[in-house]
DNA sequence: TTGACTACCATAAATTCCCATGCTATCCCA
DNA sequence: TGGGATAGCATGGGAATTTATGGTAGTCAA
């Protein structure tokens, strides 16, 4: 599970440190990291090689000539296994960092199976679209419903 | 089951003693503590780690680009993971503090599948505002059904 | 031989862990 | 039934560890 929001620097090579509890979360299963483009954001998606894997397993139940497929297939293109070094730091691929516009300032944002990494303003963003999504439309049906039973 | 009322000391640390019932119950399943911003109060609430899997399984249901998914993943954001000292303490992350403007102490009150943090103010005016709703309209509808019966 | 990349070392700040203390509720026995 | 012993809980403090981040030396390729 990757909870949690936190805000590290981004130094001059690049490197920037994965959220301690992030790291914990990979090193109990055992996984590598996977880095790839959001398909949805201008952020970067984190996600652990398992769940890749589900994502590759994927594109072979759907139509080979599909749009789906044709994204998915972009998507791996794009995307890097990543190395940690000795402290908890990784290397962020230029194309990664171009992609999401990011500088000297790293947003992580768990949200469950995966994480985003975030540039600082296009972080406030999402954060104040969602505060607004939340007070016009109130909280989602799913956690209303689980609440009452 | 989460249940009750108690006034606890916040210290500067930020940590603060979850009350022993709560504590029991979660030790009880072997569960861990997540805490998050509520959706709908100024407070924080608490809930198992169980409970908090379910809200992320559902986003893999869900349309990944709708607002109730879009929602979920920030609720994620705002959550943590909680560890205990050997005392059964716990530090509240800045986030979740200022969130819920709490300072040196809070209220903490069970509902049964999670938990609210108030501040004293905060939870004095909900208190407050539930005796005058009480005072006008009466029991709730499913109380009374329940007791009849 | 220069430039980029990797692996490792260093350090300050933050966090975690654990021991100590005081209080309160409970128990037990005279 | 009263009063002291006991256990569990809330809280304070400080030592030990971890984290984030800056830096350097070694390595490989162009």
């Amino acid at each position: 599970m990757f909870l949690s929001t936190s805000h590290n620097k981004i130094d001059l090579k690049c490197r920037v440190s994965i959220p301690a509890s992030f790291r914990v979360n990979l090193e109990k299963t055992n996984e590598t990291l996977i880095l790839f483009k959001s398909l949805q954001f201008k952020c970067i998606e984190g996600t652990t090689s398992s769940r890749m894997q589900t994502y590759i397993n994927a594109i072979d139940e759907l139509d080979a000539l599909s749009d789906d497929a044709f994204l998915l297939r972009m998507m791996m293109a794009d995307s890097f296994e990543i190395k940690f070094d000795i402290n908890g730091r990784v290397v962020i691929p230029d194309i990664l960092m171009n992609f999401a516009g990011l500088n000297n300032k790293a947003v992580f944002m768990g949200i469950g199976g995966s994480f985003y990494i975030w540039s600082p303003a296009e972080y406030e963003n999402q954060y104040l679209k969602s505060q607004k999504i939340l007070k016009e439309k109130g909280p989602p049906k799913l956690f209303i419903k689980k609440k009452i039973e």
